[in-house]
DNA sequence: AGCTATATGTAGTGCGGCTACACATCGAGC
DNA sequence: GCTCGATGTGTAGCCGCACTACATATAGCT
């Protein structure tokens, strides 16, 4: 898949792989990457930029963790987070409606 | 809908708006109206660099054509356009297949 | 000592859809 | 005959956002 193509999903993919969990942002990457089958393999400069933006948008909180030796910066989903989500989820669902049914119903030839 | 939730796609949605007939651009903007619903309302300056783009690419060819004084320009797909479309739906059903997965099957939030 | 995996982060680039504008013709209304 | 809206095509410039590439640091293995 084109990596482009998330484009304006990205916060989708990323709050829904916060929902219900805390991870930290490699592990966010892991999370993705094995929930699409390895479809999905995002660089750290896109994630790591987009939960900044997140998080300034107040969608998720961070905390600091140390775990071995090596420093987690922690994610969460807000419950504006949570509201997002869900929007997110049905812009989603809209946003497909819509391109399938010019992709594929036409009309012209699914007669049928 | 979120106007850039389109990035990637514009052509997929051109070349099937173009699948089976001859529409030039402002009947091409106005067939994507009607077939989304209305979710779809391109702007001229989206779609005119696209559709330009895409005959320079070699997925449509345009003819030009006065109708009622005024000049038409029509475009159509080619083969290699027929092809391209093809592998957009492909790559589409692929795409909605992945973000799906992560947005709805993980799992999580269906404990509640 | 060097390499890889884990882990976070920044700087700069570039694509591409958007906004805003410009231009042209025709029909309708005044 | 002038303006205004609909039809129709087109360009210039902006800006969001994901990407590439790089920088940094520790732990563990060899």
């Amino acid at each position: 898949m084109k990596p482009d193509a998330l484009r304006g999903h990205l916060d989708a993919l990323l709050l829904a792989t916060l929902d219900g969990r805390e991870l930290h942002g490699y592990a966010i990457i892991e999370a993705l990457q094995q929930g699409s089958g390895g479809a999905l393999d995002l660089p750290t400069g896109t994630v790591y930029p987009a939960l900044r933006r997140l998080e300034r948008a107040g969608h998720v909180v961070s905390d600091w963790s140390t775990v071995g030796g090596r420093k987690r910066r922690t994610y969460k989903l807000t419950q504006t987070g949570q509201k997002a989500l869900h929007a997110e989820r049905t812009a989603w669902q809209e946003f497909t409606t819509v391109i399938d049914g010019v992709l594929g119903g036409d009309g012209k030839w699914a007669q049928t």
